[in-house]
DNA sequence: TTTTATATGATTGACTGCAATCATATAAAT
DNA sequence: ATTTATATGATTGCAGTCAATCATATAAAA
């Protein structure tokens, strides 16, 4: 018995709420809060995480930013390579101790995951805005974490704004690793305006600024440009050489680690 | 073949950690990780939560204070329907409009999940230094959602320190919901001084201060007194009034809500 | 040293979840 | 109105998970 497009999606929607507002939702509880059988829960279920978001596991789904399943993603395959040598490159920059800022994003969520495993902390101060990040690594030996304030952003799960901005003057990062969702000749852009604009603020505020972006990141455009090269201090990507050069992006061997 | 006890408590104490640090861990990836039997990972498994702070489920175990797990929780018999009903009070005495903070703490996070479920909210601005809160209120509609900045405290999920403090001085709030895990006849204590600091500074930039305890709190005694019974606008409480009276709790009708 | 206690891994049987298949009802498309 | 497409639930076979039981090796206690 087919039903009206609108009122699937509707229930779709209604899941990944749900399982936002969970964290975690068994199937079982699904078929019971959607009133629908275990097949359709499933069908729902490979919807809403095609359009991400969400993660299966067994017996149920998680939202994705609570928290960040390197395991369930290594065990589906879905691994990225490419993201976890470029955190590999990161977290060689970041000293023993003394300060520094994560960004939000799933890029700079592997940097601090990355970081988890370093033994040899003494006294880092990380800071981010990332929520994702914090429950990475809170509790992490050697780290004193604190978590900028600041208006909270579903999609990204991060915090931003004017207060997030504000919060700032209070820092000085000796380093800070932010995350962009496009570059090209000109620079690192992003779709997002807060936080182009927290970027922008953020680079007052570090002695160092790293931009960590994979491949896939190269020649896309979005609304926001953040920084021009000369603005950086160091770009950690994956992409060969030929590749940037080939894209416009010509950078001193300096400020260029190659993954 | 029998292991020494100082080994066992280590690898106990190391899946926590792997587990706060991934979110979710399925049992498969437990026993490639700490390389043992699945037997083993279960029984560890069952150590840990029994001394809290993770959520077994099926294939795996979840990080407590990831995601709220309303679900998990009742499943597994353990609802608090006490915490349920105060929330519910709670939420009854929040607007459809304004400026509320959340504290830290499960009882809060109950009132959070409840107040996603009020449909009526038109432009609610709320404040929170919990992650869980965050996690749980994100997204939903009408509600316009900030997270104080501040160290991060990690067995309470929760932000707290000079910079939550400071951060408080942007605002001022039509209503406080917090917690406690004290109360006495000489008024409400907490266990942790940077909580008890961040509350008494609270204090000054709410108008209705609402605290939240269940029952089980009443003549616990904590080292960190935070308020005094005239401080607060209302304590809200699961606990009859005859135990409060013979707690030595005496307050007017209009500062106490019982569920 | 001898005895006791227990941590471990293997096995077993019941249970649960999953993907695939299929019939059906009904919304869209024509 | 007729045809087509698809959303749904039931069934089935398979695989994964779990708790309980048991033999064993070894740490801890005597």
């Amino acid at each position: 018995m087919r039903v009206p497009q609108h009122l699937v999606d509707r229930r779709r929607e209604e899941l990944h709420s749900l399982i936002r507002r969970d964290g975690f939702l068994p199937v079982v509880e699904i078929c019971r809060r959607l009133g629908v059988s275990a097949a359709t829960a499933r069908r729902d279920l490979v919807a809403v995480e095609a359009h991400g978001h969400i993660t299966r596991t067994y017996g149920g789904a998680l939202a994705d930013y609570n928290s960040s399943f390197a395991s369930v993603e290594e065990r589906s395959g879905r691994a990225r390579p490419a993201k976890a040598r470029i955190a590999e490159l990161a977290v060689a920059q970041i000293p023993r101790e003394g300060t520094i800022f994560l960004d939000a994003g799933t890029t700079i969520e592997t940097v601090a995951r990355a970081l988890t495993h370093r033994r040899d902390l003494v006294r880092l101060v990380v800071v981010t805005s990332s929520l994702a990040a914090a429950t990475v690594l809170g509790g992490t030996p050697g780290v004193e974490l604190h978590v900028l304030g600041g208006m909270f952003l579903n999609r990204q799960a991060a915090l931003m704004g004017p207060h997030a901005i504000q919060a700032l003057s209070d820092w000085s990062f000796d380093a800070a690793f932010l995350a962009g969702e496009g570059m090209d000749a000109a620079g690192i852009c992003n779709s997002h305006e807060h936080i182009a604009g927290f970027q922008q603020a953020l680079l007052g505020h570090a002695r160092r600024v790293y931009f960590c972006l994979d491949a896939s990141k190269i020649g896309r455009a979005t609304p926001h440009r953040v920084v021009r090269w000369r603005q950086l201090s160091c770009l950690i990507t994956d992409a060969p050489a030929r590749t940037l050069a080939a894209a416009g992006i010509k950078l001193p061997s300096a400020k260029l680690l190659l993954a």
